[in-house]
DNA sequence: TTAGGGTTAG
């Protein structure tokens, strides 16, 4: 008895594994004192903290349908944590009607949890509902409608924040991490300095944490000078987190070599800092040093995780290096990584990419969960590989499945239509785009459809679309027009497209050839030898053609 | 007991 007791109290400083928290559970059942609520709750919260969340909902079931225990306000909270993880909104709600049941609206913890729990599963509105509806509130509760409203909409948590002062609440440094980690969304940057110097004024900034909430920001507005003056600022209290932030920065910027130096002074590296360096790296476009950096970690003894072979899979991808690729799906599968959503539509993707169609599929049907990322990266390796009504088969397959597409699973789809001259399920695709999944469309999908119709000499359809496009991204649109009808003689509407595209005033020396090319189709002469004055003016000399071919051997 | 914080896929 007193070991478990032990056992319960290590429970409350620190996260334990799925393992450890079976062995104490077991023995909380098999001494009795599991039938404490205050132990039952212990048990409860830290499987809500751990890897395995889904075991507290678990636990919570058994024992509420056996009548055996009775919860109390110390339950929720983890409860509701656990539902918050799994993202599991029916469990959450009923929850709260087991809540409302035993009376505990006023309860603060309680609310607040709810309120977590509502704003971390984007519902917004009851999130508030439960916020204005509470007896009373502490920093917490503010602070737990500021997250919700700061990840949706910004201007929103900054009405509250004013409120909040205002009404002398009071923020810790909590508040002004949420603030802070959001704050990019709006644009300036005059409220990050008003926040770094009230931060100043009541003393939080010497606090860790927020120094590096501080840092964040400075990287997401672009300001490296300040997000490294403040770094200089922190000395000796900066942590493995500020360098992280710092390297994620000049790798936003494209200056991967200053990160590179940053990284190699930092001498206690953990995993996250070796992620962030090697994602840089395929962000760069220098996926061989993201694969040379993975043996350096190999050498000095570090564990890939989730997030490292995600990467290593994108830099295997780039480099259309199916070997390695298969490498690193052995390596996952023999150190047990979790082969969750990301690492599996990693996997789909490095395959489709190197060349294996059949492995990239395997993959796909193995996956316990996909979501809407998984299914375009498969629809995408199809379409590329030329299966076009496969990945058409399979789009209807996503949504029968009651996966929602969204804008780059219809560019994926209406590439497929273009590259086998699908007119009618090209069109189809679109409007169900716009009307039914409420997407605006980008120039990626006007691009595809325009295409689509100009290549089967349906221009006066592909210009109606032209229309309906922001003026400023129409260049490309007007040369595909225009090549259609070159290709179909359809000078009257040439003509004015080709006024249309001159008008735009582009310095592409390919859009004056083309202009050329169709001003002589339609014998405008005097036009041609303007379009061919304005090249010499402008000085444009048209760069020979490069193409080349990998032979392995 | 509650809230926030550096890395991951099209």
């Amino acid at each position: 008895m007193c070991r478990l007791h032990k056992m319960l109290v290590s429970l409350k400083s620190s996260s334990h594994n799925t393992k450890h928290l079976d062995q104490i559970l077991t023995q909380a059942i098999t001494t009795g004192l599991i039938q404490a609520t205050p132990t039952w709750n212990c048990i409860l919260r830290a499987y809500a903290k751990s890897p395995t969340p889904i075991k507290a909902i678990l636990i919570y079931n058994h024992f509420t349908n056996s009548n055996s225990i009775h919860p109390d306000s110390y339950t929720f909270p983890g409860l509701l944590k656990a539902c918050t993880c799994l993202h599991s909104i029916p469990k959450g709600k009923e929850v709260h009607a087991h809540v409302a049941k035993l009376g505990l609206e006023s309860d603060v913890y309680v609310q607040n949890a709810l309120v977590h729990f509502y704003g971390s599963t984007d519902q917004i509105y009851d999130a508030r509902l439960v916020f204005d509806k509470m007896p009373q509130r502490d920093v917490a509760s503010w602070n737990s409608i500021l997250a919700a409203y700061s990840s949706n909409s910004m201007f929103e948590a900054l009405v509250l924040f004013r409120k909040m002062m205002c009404e002398r609440i009071g923020a810790d440094v909590i508040t002004l991490v949420i603030i802070l980690s959001n704050l990019a969304q709006v644009r300036g940057g005059e409220y990050g300095s008003t926040i770094h110097g009230f931060a100043i004024k009541v003393g939080f900034s010497c606090i860790l944490n927020l120094g590096n909430a501080l840092m964040g920001m400075y990287v997401k507005y672009k300001k490296m000078n300040e997000a490294l003056r403040l770094f200089s600022e922190m000395g000796c209290r900066r942590g493995v987190v500020s360098y992280t932030i710092l390297i994620n920065g000049y790798v936003e910027i494209g200056l991967i070599d200053m990160a590179r130096g940053i990284f190699d002074r930092m001498v206690e590296k953990d995993i996250v800092l070796w992620n962030s360096m090697i994602r840089g790296y395929v962000e760069a476009r220098r996926p061989d040093e993201a694969l040379l950096l993975l043996k350096k970690m190999d050498n000095e003894k570090v564990e890939p995780d989730e997030t490292t072979v995600v990467s290593v899979l994108a830099a295997c991808g780039s480099l259309s290096d199916l070997q390695y690729g298969r490498l690193v799906h052995r390596s996952i599968l023999r150190n047990n990584l979790r082969r969750d959503v990301f690492v599996g539509t990693a996997l789909i993707a490095m395959y489709s990419m190197s060349g294996s169609i059949e492995e990239a599929m395997l993959t796909f049907y193995k996956m316990v969960d996909r979501d809407v990322f998984t299914w375009t990266t498969m629809i995408e390796g199809l379409a590329h590989y030329g299966y076009v009504n496969e990945a058409l088969k399979l789009f209807d397959q996503m949504e029968n499945d009651g996966f929602g597409p969204n804008e780059a699973t219809f560019v994926s789809v209406l590439a497929a239509c273009r590259q086998s001259g699908l007119v009618n399920e090209g069109c189809l695709l679109f409007t169900k785009m716009v009307r039914i999944h409420k997407i605006q469309p980008k120039i990626e999908h006007f691009g595809c459809l325009i295409d689509l119709l100009s290549r089967a000499g349906l221009v006066d359809q592909a210009e109606e679309f032209v229309k309906i496009m922001p003026p400023g991204e129409r260049l490309v649109a007007y040369k595909t027009l225009l090549s259609a009808c070159m290709n179909y003689s359809k000078i009257g509407l040439g003509l004015k497209v080709a006024d249309k595209l001159y008008r735009l005033g582009s310095e592409d020396h390919a859009v004056y050839i083309l202009l050329s090319n169709f001003y002589a189709l339609a014998g405008e002469w005097s036009k041609v030898a303007e379009m061919r004055r304005n090249m010499k003016s402008f000085g444009m000399v048209k760069e020979p053609g490069i193409s080349s071919v990998e032979v392995k051997t």
